[in-house]
DNA sequence: CTAATTTGTCAAGTACCTTGCATATGTCTG
DNA sequence: CAGACATATGCAAGGTACTTGACAAATTAG
């Protein structure tokens, strides 16, 4: 069944990601911290954008980005066009946080190549965007 | 990125399953509960039997079955061979919960077909099946 | 200026998982 | 058979990521 398959993979390479950031001296780094800072300006960009870019709820990115800030790798600002806004903006751990997850997951793709070949992981990925773009109404930006 | 198409689908298709089921009147499936159930020998199958097909921990199978028998799917009986094994077995709610699981899960994927090709699709299983058996060293049963 | 809308937060609850510890049962050795 | 050890499950606490509902403050529309 797909759906099994998909829960291992997902499960397996997430695992595996925030365990080498450790072993790179990156920690706290949670699964789910690339989502929103790969959707990060390089200004910051606002709590209600993230949730539209995400593709989620206001609710779950004000609470995921109250984790990463807890972490330490954004911070929140007032935004000063609108006294409503809130900004979530990278600190320089945050920044090295997120090129440091691109290169691990990069990495694993790489060994991923070496077991499907270069054609295959290719194929393995646009064949998710495939069914995505059909299925998916929400947008595609930043790290996806 | 990978991980992200994964997680993006994979979220996609768990919620897709649980709500087709609904319609179709079993009520109370969770994503997680068709990788137990469908691991279930007929008669039944012990906690730790569970934990290895699966490839998690013991703890993590009895905290599930117990959930799962809350929502009536399994029910809990001695091992009559072994004072200290507990073997989780269906109820019929739970046989005909995991039937329909399947079939929503079949039909899912053959949407999918309609979209990658049936070719596609079976790339994508086999794709994702390469990467997994190269380096998840868990065994392979019942639904996968 | 009032009313509606947008924005973010708080609060509570759910799903699934982890670790550590306790306890009951079984097996093996002397 | 007793004691030591291993195995099987349960209990408790905690953590991550999410959901829904309600709310107050700020902005915008009429």
């Amino acid at each position: 069944m797909l759906l099994r398959l998909l829960i291992r993979l997902t499960r397996q390479m997430s695992v595996e990601t925030v365990t080498r950031m450790q072993k790179r001296g990156i920690h706290g780094m949670q699964p789910a911290y690339p989502r929103l800072l790969g959707n990060l300006d390089t200004e910051g960009t606002r709590i209600g954008g993230l949730a539209r870019r995400m593709g989620t709820t206001r609710q779950a990115v004000a609470q995921l980005a109250t984790e990463i800030e807890k972490a330490g790798f954004v911070e929140r600002v007032a935004d000063p066009q609108d006294g409503r806004g809130v900004i979530v903006r990278f600190t320089k751990k945050g920044r090295a946080g997120l090129s440091c997850a691109i290169e691990v997951m990069t990495e694993i793709e790489v060994e991923y190549a070496g077991i499907l070949g270069e054609d295959g992981l290719e194929q393995l990925k646009s064949l998710m965007a495939g069914i995505l773009d059909q299925t998916d109404t929400q947008g595609t930006f930043g790290l996806d």
